[in-house]
DNA sequence: GCACAAATATTCGGTCCCGAATATCATTGG
DNA sequence: CCAATGATATTCGGGACCGAATATTTGTGC
């Protein structure tokens, strides 16, 4: 009834209205100025994606076209502009991103939550690697952040750079404890993890699993039922 | 041709997988296992999505269906276990999401990118009202750690809530020295931010508006092309 | 044993979004 | 001057995903 399509969900939204904040403009402009800007940095940009958010939020009347030049020349450019609405909209949507913590699944996270399956060696290996690969990236936003204080840019415009870089910073910290821990021995549970994979045979592989499996794992209420997983037809084979 | 569907977009597939792994499983069993393991902390998790996603493997021969149980009882369970192929794919892929670091776009560090469209007494309230609930998270996420740890469950299966309470830390940390630059007026460019803001005169936002996009703003490849901008037909009005 | 609620297990429709394709204009140089 | 390349600007198809709806069974109180 009300609104007729997404909600907060596609950030790049927030990013068109906070560019018709200052001027009107048509979709292509608005890829050049967050481009510009390194906005690309920060948001998900997808030329292809424009279109189909600003059609979105004209739907809600957070934006209008303005008008549309033909002038013969190129295709025709919509130039749109913001609305009373949207530009309450924007500041209301900012406001709440930055006031209101939304849970994120960051992928290091969800393959950490997995490197038990993986032989610790592996794991090793590949968490070396991306230890370096985090030291690259480290530097190169290092690089970035310089050129940026020479050029005169003040911190306020980049705020979220600094952020970023906290952010990679810690993960990479905590990357390279993981490997001393592991190289040293002094992870809690190792031993168990290379039983796992050590072993040739397959029920002792299981039965850890099992082990797993059955460990009280409780939640934030504290008491979860523990699960009574139906019958036990598990089959032979 | 070969891959019928997705790739290694939803890592709710390499959550299938590993499941699969350990024993054969029918989808809600699958998410039974995760929720039980609190996985739902580091992956999205959704009922709906599963059935799609383990379609998907199927289809790409990664998974196969064993049986399907009748029992008259309860609807259909078709009960799926992992292939050779899929072993292999998810070690692989578990390999290189550790490997690999990518691109994230974490929903502060989108919204930092544009916190000077908001007045800074705005973004001051925002900002402390994000840190009370950052503190609040990291209550809950020890508690829930240290009840873990009690429960006697080894810290190599819960090293993505370390990881996630770094990332937290970090971010609090970071929110909370923000608040103070603001607070002392120890932020670059805070006098330029309230300029733009108190300004009654419309001129003066939009030039300062201009200043911002003006700067150069030197990506990694350090020398950008200064968009031309096409014409200055930029109408009267 | 029956109404009602909760848990179990899955389906389905609509929508959002990505990436590739298209179309036009500008520029270069042979 | 026209073919080729690259920048400009937008369209489009189709798959993936979310969340609400659907069945069915189990449990609970009366």
């Amino acid at each position: 009834m009300s609104s007729p399509r997404s909600n907060r969900s596609n950030p790049l939204a927030l990013a068109v209205l906070v560019c018709l904040l200052e001027a009107p403009m048509h979709p292509y402009q608005m890829a050049q100025t967050l481009r510009n800007r390194a906005k690309e940095h920060s948001i998900r940009l997808n030329y292809g994606s424009l279109y189909g958010v600003v059609e979105n939020l004209e739907k809600r009347k957070l934006v209008q076209a303005r008008e549309t030049l033909r002038e013969g020349r190129r295709p025709e450019r919509t130039i749109y502009e913001i609305t009373e609405a949207g530009a309450r909209e924007a500041l209301d949507w900012l406001s709440d991103m930055i006031s209101v913590p939304v849970k994120e699944y960051p992928q290091l996270v969800a393959a950490l939550s997995f490197v038990v399956a993986l032989p610790p060696s592996e794991a090793m290996t590949a968490l070396q690697c991306r230890y370096q690969a985090l030291q690259l990236r480290l530097l190169q936003m290092a690089g970035m952040r310089r050129a940026a204080a020479e050029a005169g840019l003040p911190d306020v415009f980049s705020l979220e750079s600094e952020l970023e870089q906290a952010l990679v910073d810690t993960e990479l910290k905590y990357v390279g404890d993981l490997i001393d821990r592991i190289a040293t021995g002094s992870l809690d549970g190792l031993p168990m993890w290379r039983a796992f994979h050590e072993a040739d045979d397959e029920t002792l592989k299981r039965l850890a699993a099992e082990v797993a499996q059955g460990l009280p794992w409780p939640g934030p209420e504290s008491r979860e039922r523990r699960t009574p997983f139906t019958d036990p037809d598990a089959s032979s084979e």
